[in-house]
DNA sequence: ATGAAAGCGCTAACAA
DNA sequence: TTGTTAGCGCTTTCAT
């Protein structure tokens, strides 16, 4: 490893015999300097390959052409909204960072604050806010939050429509015939997860069936606790003859729970799982599930950010996109 | 939008009556502060919800506890990527940043060496370049290239075995009993594709069988270029009982193509891809194709970045990780 | 134990 | 047209 030092705007004004100050009108494209010297700045640039400092440059101007996508890790919700945030940035000047402590700072709540005192006003012209825990930021730059665990009104959001999605779900397995039906929950502090279970009663009350309370149980989103929630919901006294889960994880970890119970998926129960992640396409049976725009979200999100930025108006200030249903193996009639 | 300025380390000092020098030894928890000072800064920086910048901090210090990720753009295979090396700076104290140009300035070639120079010297500690044009990038910073485009003994890479991969899926068309064999290639510039058409060609000769080159058609690792390939392969006078397509894209493609002739996949053709993308699992029939581990390779790279930034010795200094079969439902014996 | 001052690489007034 | 100068927010000697 060579320590060939970085080349710097100092190394080129003494290369090419001229201020620093020329070097960096040269640079920007600014008037007031000949043609000749432009010329011959350009071509020591090239020679030694400059690239002016992001960090440096950005400390200096007020605006600095990037914005921030602040994750608490890269999962593959977050990263699937990247997907959908690049194709928004494309074509309009700015640049993309993500930015991940790497989990670690997740622990205290707060995060998404740090993050943004710690890149915000230089680095990046403003952020998009994966699932942040706190709203209040407490600060000015422009912002928006997607999927955040609290509404707040003050912060432009980008959600889908959890409650409606729920409603879609249960509905698929109303329409099937089911009329016992058991619920799966969320993480009981997230909006997303409060909204799912609403849209799940919603449905159930507006079929004039009564919903269980036994056949309601906590799964938190994730596999290894939906595992003692299935059993729970399975091994009772009575069974429902279908369940709609809260995501997919939890869909899916259902699955696995009824077929070691000698349940056979979909004859003997159905599910439906919600968020449409790769895997739900890829269990057997493949899981029946409500599909969350989440590229849609990270396009809308950059969108709006840049309207902000630009200081231009939102037509909306909370954004909810449209869930849909997507059949696949999981559910069928009862029995 | 309220004005409300940044909280710097001046208004710290400031509004504790001592020096952004004391401040920052606080901060920075350097000796030689009194335990009342310290608390009495530390209950100004609470109250004040002060974060440094990473920026400023960063332009003065050598050290910046941060590593990037320098990608052309987030599609499936950086977004993968990022998922693995996540995981491998969990727990290591360094932060992750991501960074993408938006798709723009990928058209002039040389985009991984202006990113460099943005970032390293100040933001950055060392890179990770994914899919790398130019790998000479004249630099000294730690770096790893995932996939580069063309092999370079200089710089540290992360590749995964392409050639034997390639053996790997011919052969198992081979075991089919296929004989006639056709070739879809991938783009001529990239290394991955040379290694896997010369696994291609290799696992053919072993098996004592010529290589007709009349259907070896270029790919270009896309949908489009697939097309007329596929149909070059399919419609000539005579044509093969499988194709091997150089990535998964175009082994899509060429499904896609066999059933607009009438041909039935896999009883007429069986297909065998690369990459296993998720959506080759989505496909109809189900893609065989050869799972590449793209979230290893990210963490993989992390992994050797970070010894690299830590000043121990690399193990290898070039990593080819093993690629595998996943059989699904494009391949079968030949009618 | 504390603070003044220099400077990281760069931009932007302002002078020359 | 060009160069000088003063910072951006921070860390780090080096005086005090």
């Amino acid at each position: 490893m060579t320590t060939a030092r970085r080349v710097t705007i100092h190394d080129v004004a003494f290369a090419a015999g001229v201020s620093v100050a020329t070097v960096s009108k040269v640079v920007n494209g600014r008037y007031g300097v000949a043609s000749s010297t432009t010329e011959r700045v350009q071509g020591v640039i090239d020679d030694l390959g400059y690239e002016s400092s992001l960090v440096a440059r950005t400390l200096r101007a007020r605006r600095t052409g990037v914005i921030g996508i602040l994750v608490a890790d890269f999962e593959p919700f977050s990263t699937e909204l990247l997907k959908g945030a690049a194709r928004a940035v494309r074509s309009s000047g700015y640049e993309l960072v993500a930015y991940s402590a790497g989990g670690s700072g997740l622990e205290q709540p707060g995060w998404e604050r740090r993050y943004l005192n710690r890149l915000s006003g230089t680095l990046i012209d403003g952020a998009v806010l994966v699932t942040p825990t706190v709203v209040d930021v407490g600060y000015s730059a422009p912002v928006v939050a997607v999927d955040p665990h609290t509404g707040h009104p003050d912060m432009p959001t980008v959600v889908s429509d959890n409650q409606d999605g729920a409603l879609l779900a249960t509905e698929h397995l109303i329409s099937l015939g089911h009329r016992d039906i058991g619920f799966l929950a969320g993480r009981s502090d997230l909006e997303s997860a409060q909204r799912r279970e609403a849209g799940f009663r919603q449905a159930m009350s507006k079929a004039g069936l009564t919903v269980n309370e036994h056949w309601v149980q906590p799964g938190d989103y994730e596999a290894e606790r939906a595992d003692p929630a299935a059993h729970a919901l399975l091994e009772g006294p009575t069974r429902p003859t279908a369940v709609f889960a809260a995501n997919d994880l939890s869909a899916i970890q259902t699955i696995t729970v009824a077929r070691s119970l000698g349940l056979r998926v979909p004859l003997d129960l159905s599910v439906v799982g919600f968020d449409n992640i790769p895997e739900s396409a890829l269990c057997d049976p493949a899981l029946t599930t409500i599909d969350q725009p989440i590229q849609e979200m990270g396009f809308q999100a950059v969108h709006m950010l840049l309207e902000l930025i630009g200081g231009r108006a939102l037509d909306a200030t909370h954004l909810s996109l449209p869930t849909a249903l997507v059949q696949r193996g999981s559910t069928a009639p009862p029995a």
